[in-house]
DNA sequence: AGATTTGTGG
DNA sequence: TTCACACGTTCGT
DNA sequence: GAACGTGTGTCTCCACAAATCTGG
């Protein structure tokens, strides 16, 4: 893309001291007394060896050659290592180990650094060699030792990471957002609204609050870690450990709860029945409970299983998990003894249709034989409905409510998909429901994307929904089905966002349109899928399966 | 040698 | 370092 | 039909270079 932007060359520090800003404006009473002396030692550093470390830090090291570290903006490198050694901001390697040399040096190196030792040519791959190199089992200092040659320089590594993890945690509230927001969006790469921060409520209440949240965050690194390394026996040991946690703040409870779901359903799959109880009882998202009555029933504990599946029914968390209970309760009851209940079926409108096999998907391929007989046919599945829907409610999915925008570069609120959006909002999303209802999408809506288009959003879509598709649908799309597709969303939003039909089909007139479900050969519905077409099916939105065969079978 | 993956920086 | 979807297999009715 | 496991495309960007892999 072409730079439209010119950026100071130190940009990146600049970023990182507004970040430090920020942080200790917010957050500073949180900070230890080594974190502070941490953040002070930073900024009594030269400007040139500030630039150095961040640099560093925002590579993936840990390590780094000194001959692989070339900055124009950086003048003396040599002294700027030098003072970030001498200010404990960086160390250098004493000794490495075979995993290090991997990440640190080339193939080419390695093979001639160990010439000595190993046969030439002989091994197909990097990961082989280094595998060889091994089971020499040097010493890491021989290992360092050994590549000499290969690196005149010195081979060093920032300190204090995880500190300036901490700081970048303290600003976004999450781990998965860094530094390079601020660039995006300086660059214009990326947009965020421009929602006011409402700052008075901090999103961790005290230090105990972030410590959890990396407690946390710990046990996901490690349940991910032995999943990478395939370390099975790994899993029921994490497992009870992470059972044993006393998880009580907001800010980390949503991921304690989605780790544990997650380590749990590993555990089933090694049929650790007991350990994997143990941590959906800890849960409180779906599908902790759905997942709790499937284990009683694997395990013939049908009086536990139903009282569970009764619970479930009287108080469901989401429609998904009252549904499965509902499948699941005959079964168990069967077993206990009781009668056979008989449960009516699905009746969705279908429809057929033979076409040859082509070179792209069943979708397209279905889209493009019913373009014949409608004006346009357009494979959006949930990224229409979900792009109409935050063109609808824009402003309200923005409010500045208190505690739902913590820093610039958010998509949403943070409460958009937790219980009690709507309600949080009442009175806002129901004045706009009303101007909906009595206004005129076709021009609202349309107007809504000029406006607010290239923001991002977690519910539009701009690269794939433009203002064409809106205006045609809103035109086609009576108003009264419209906002009861957006009453459905409303209701719960993190359910509901998925399970749209793949093809919408518009016509000329208004009323004129379709929202087609393609089914291939083998392809079955998909209860999120039901749940919509049931929804359509009552609203009198008109909705249908196509099942697709291929003619030359 | 060409294709693919990975790292980097703005 | 996910999420939504399609696709393939197995099992029980 | 129900339940489960797995594969795929896509992640809030794109250009460029270096490293590695691949197959002949
Ligand atoms: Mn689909
Ligand atoms: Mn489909």
């Amino acid at each position: 893309m072409k730079q439209t932007v010119e950026l100071a060359a130190h940009y990146y520090l600049d970023n990182f001291l507004r970040l430090c800003r920020t942080v200790d404006a917010r957050y500073g009473d949180l900070l230890t007394g080594d974190e502070r002396a941490v953040l002070e030692c930073f900024h009594k550093l030269s400007f040139d060896s500030q630039c150095l470390y961040i640099r560093l830090i925002s590579r993936t090291g840990p390590w780094f050659r000194e001959s692989k570290v070339q900055y124009r903006e950086i003048d003396s490198l040599d002294t700027c290592i030098d003072e970030l050694l001498a200010n404990n901001m960086a160390m250098l390697a004493e000794g490495l180990d075979t995993e290090e040399l991997n990440s640190l040096f080339t193939r080419a190196e390695l093979q001639s650094a160990f010439a000595a030792q190993l046969p030439k040519d002989k091994y197909g791959s990097k990961a082989a060699l280094i595998a060889a190199i091994d089971t020499l089992d040097l010493t890491s200092a021989a290992l360092q030792k050994n590549l000499g040659s290969s690196e005149p320089g010195r081979i060093l590594t920032p300190l204090h990471f995880e500190f300036i993890e901490l700081l970048q945690l303290l600003f976004f509230g999450n781990r998965h957002q860094s530094l390079t927001e601020f660039v995006l969006e300086d660059i214009g790469i990326t947009r965020y609204f421009p929602y006011s921060l409402n700052r008075e409520e901090r999103l961790f209440k005290n230090r105990a609050a972030v410590d959890e949240y990396q407690l946390c965050a710990a046990f996901a690194d490690e349940h991910y870690d032995a999943l990478a390394l395939e370390d099975w026996d790994a899993l029921p040991r994490l497992g009870r450990r992470l059972a044993k946690l006393n998880v009580q703040h907001g800010s980390s409870l949503r991921r304690y709860h989605s780790l544990c779901n997650r380590l749990a359903r590993d555990l089933e799959r090694m049929e650790e029945f007991g350990v994997a109880l143990s941590l959906y009882r800890h849960s409180e998202r779906h599908p902790a409970r759905e997942r709790q009555v499937r284990i009683l029933e694997k395990r013939g504990d049908w009086k536990k299983a139903k009282r569970l599946c009764l619970q479930i029914i009287e108080t469901p968390w989401c429609e998904a998990e009252q549904e499965a209970a509902r499948r699941i309760l005959p079964r168990v009851e069967r077993k206990l003894g009781g009668s056979a209940t008989t449960r009516r079926r699905d009746q969705f409108k279908t429809c057929a249709l033979s076409i040859p096999r082509g070179d792209r998907s069943v979708e397209r391929l279905a889209a493009q034989s019913l373009s014949q007989d409608w004006h346009t046919v357009h494979y959006v599945e949930n990224r229409l409905m979900n792009t109409l829907f935050g063109l609808a409610f824009w402003e309200e999915i923005f409010m500045p409510l208190p505690g739902v925008f913590h820093h610039p570069y958010q998509g949403g609120p943070a409460d958009m998909f937790e219980q009690g959006f709507r309600e949080r909002r009442a009175a806002a999303i129901e004045a706009r429901v009303n101007v909906l209802l009595n206004g005129s999408l076709s021009v609202l809506l349309p107007q809504a994307y000029r406006r607010y288009q290239s923001n991002f959003c977690h519910w539009t879509d701009w690269r794939h929904i433009d203002e064409q598709l809106v205006r045609d649908s809103c035109q086609l799309i009576p108003n009264a089905h419209l906002v009861a597709i957006f009453e459905r969303l409303l209701f719960d939003p993190r359910e509901n966002r998925s399970g749209f039909p793949d093809l919408i089909a518009l016509g000329k007139q208004p009323g004129d349109y379709r929202l087609i479900e393609v089914k291939g050969p083998g392809d079955a519905l998909q209860d999120g899928q039901k749940r919509w077409l049931r929804y359509f099916d009552r609203q009198g939105i008109p909705a249908e399966v196509l099942w697709v065969n291929w003619t030359d079978d």
